[in-house]
DNA sequence: ACAATTTTTGCAAAGGTTTGCAAAATCTTC
DNA sequence: GAAGATTTTGCAAACCTTTGCAAAAATTGT
């Protein structure tokens, strides 16, 4: 059924090595020759297989990439940058969703790891042990997650925060809450980070409410709680909490953002769209993806030479001023 | 490095077939035995080489699916079904992104074929011949697409556009406006077939614009475009235009729904988060991705016999009326 | 034209698994 | 307890590649 080596090796009468190296190693093999075979090749529709190369080669030419919720806007976005970029590399990327689950999660990257070279874990709520346990097993690299000797791309939230708060502060606000997201995420503890050493700086109080979960029905909740604090504008850990947000406060007639200033976080597609439109802090996420998969191939090239700390990227974030802020109400 | 069934088979004092067996038909080989090797296998932490026996097998234990843009809301919810549905068939999934291009796809499936059982292709885009190729090199299934002689799975479109028109009509609206998507998608015929049967039977007067992009920017400008034919709805193809079109219309100071009634397509999670929230069509995105998967294994399991016409399965969809609609302005 | 190099090619083993076949072990029956 | 039937096991070939090694062919220098 499917065509083998063999058969292009029969075609162009010539060894099955001559042909495995026409493909690999082409200035092993005289360029009359390795034209004869690329044509029989080409004529019979040949493929190579790649389990069989990667059995013998160790190398899979596949990566993995396991997100936490496919159905939160952030994560495509990054998949799809992973997968452009995978793909210009010649890889083929595996997908898993682990419906936020870390036992799933790990359970996940151990069942890819005999099938890809190496995977990309996003947002990785799985215990720093675990985390290590899985990192010796395969290659490993983290997104929006630090943990000791596993390389990681991080993008810059506590910067992010700090243009918000600055943004915030030069408004004239002075008392702004602040909508936690998950305890145990690193970008939340980021954010939080970001937040605290700014807003001292620029002297302006923050009031932390939450946790909350990271979704649109959160921010419905907070938004009145947050209405309860005497405060002229609230930052949320993510958009879809700002969105909820946005939301309550128009069913609550309060004005955004004459009344009440409101800036989330990510800048999915959303928040372009909605009225007011989103002040938001915009994450380089299809940049993120691809540092992440460049990472995960350089570590893979650059063999198990373990040269000192484990690598780290980290891509910039930007505050994308919309309509949903402005000077509190005198 | 890796642990290999020699290693098991060393370990639990028997042969590597007595292994391999005790993995794949339990059946065959002594419980007292197999006990044996299954412990030996846990405590070296033992797992198959897929590639391996995918070699011998045929069988790969994955498969593909391949998206048209991973960045619309639509699909990351299929893929998120399929790649549930698929895990519990102990199968992994590949996942490429065709950036809505034909050609791409198509080199996408091709790229698969010898990696994957077989291939999910949502929505696409390519042409018939082509579609028809491909699905003689690999075992295809489609979403959101027809073709004969490959096997899909199909939303209920028109049945979704029959009840908006109905629902449109019981409100008392006599005219309204269908911004239609991408000419040769097959769910832009569908919707478009739905609209034209239903409007005829209750009797409401369509003006078709476009085609449009589907995407929120192409809204933007069809709302003008609607505004201008007079008619006191408009039904966009999807939803991300429905909300570029409640973003314009805003912008332009119309009150909706009460000046004009704005019914969407898809109910991606945004469409509840608007304001005012968008009346939409349903489709059953994770609902379709596990069909798909489903119908596929099936397939792979029916062999090769072609029993007749190529399988088709259809999910309902269901309007969901929220705020965006009303009886138009006496 | 020949020897000495160098380049190009082919042979065969290897990689981790499954599976047909035959041998060994166990069970039945008398 | 032995013959026969049946279950359980092991051997070795096969799947499709890549690659070390050695043989063959081409090239070079004289």
């Amino acid at each position: 059924m499917a065509i083998t080596i063999h058969d292009v090796a029969g075609r162009a009468q010539v060894s099955v090595s001559t042909v495995s190296r026409a493909f690999t190693m082409p200035e092993l093999v005289r360029p009359a020759t390795r034209e004869l075979v690329l044509r029989a090749a080409d004529e019979l529709g040949y493929r190579p297989n790649r389990a069989a190369r990667g059995l013998i080669t160790g190398k899979t030419g596949n990566l993995g990439i396991v997100v936490p919720d496919l159905q939160n806007p952030f994560f495509p976005s990054v998949v799809s940058g992973a997968q452009a970029q995978a793909r210009q590399a010649d890889y083929a990327v595996f997908l898993a969703d682990s419906a936020e689950d870390p036992r799933l999660e790990s359970e996940l990257i151990h069942a890819m790891t005999k099938q890809v070279d190496g995977v990309i874990v996003c947002s990785s709520r799985m215990d720093a042990k675990d985390l290590r346990t899985a990192s010796e097993s395969t290659t490993l690299v983290l997104l929006n997650r630090k943990n000791p000797g596993v390389p990681a791309v991080l993008m810059n939230s506590a910067d992010g925060m700090r243009q918000a708060v600055e943004h915030l502060a030069a408004l004239g606000h002075r008392r702004c809450a602040f909508l936690s997201g998950p305890r145990n995420s690193w970008s939340n503890k980021e954010r939080r980070r970001g937040l605290r050493a700014a807003s001292r700086l620029c002297g302006v109080e923050v009031v932390e409410l939450g946790p909350f979960a990271p979704v649109f029905e959160a921010g419905l909740q907070a938004a009145d709680i947050a209405l309860a604090t005497n405060v002229t504008a609230v930052v949320a850990f993510n958009d879809l909490m700002a969105l909820g947000v946005l939301n309550r406060l128009n069913d609550r007639k309060i004005a955004v953002p004459d009344e009440m200033s409101v800036v989330g976080f990510d800048d999915i597609a959303m928040a372009g769209m909605c009225t007011p439109q989103l002040t938001t802090v915009e994450m380089p996420t299809r940049q993120g993806g691809r540092a992440a998969v460049d990472l995960l191939l350089d570590e893979l090239a650059g063999g198990e030479g373990d040269r000192g700390a484990a690598q780290q990227r980290v891509v910039g974030t930007q505050l994308i001023v919309r309509a949903s802020t402005a000077p509190p109400r005198s």
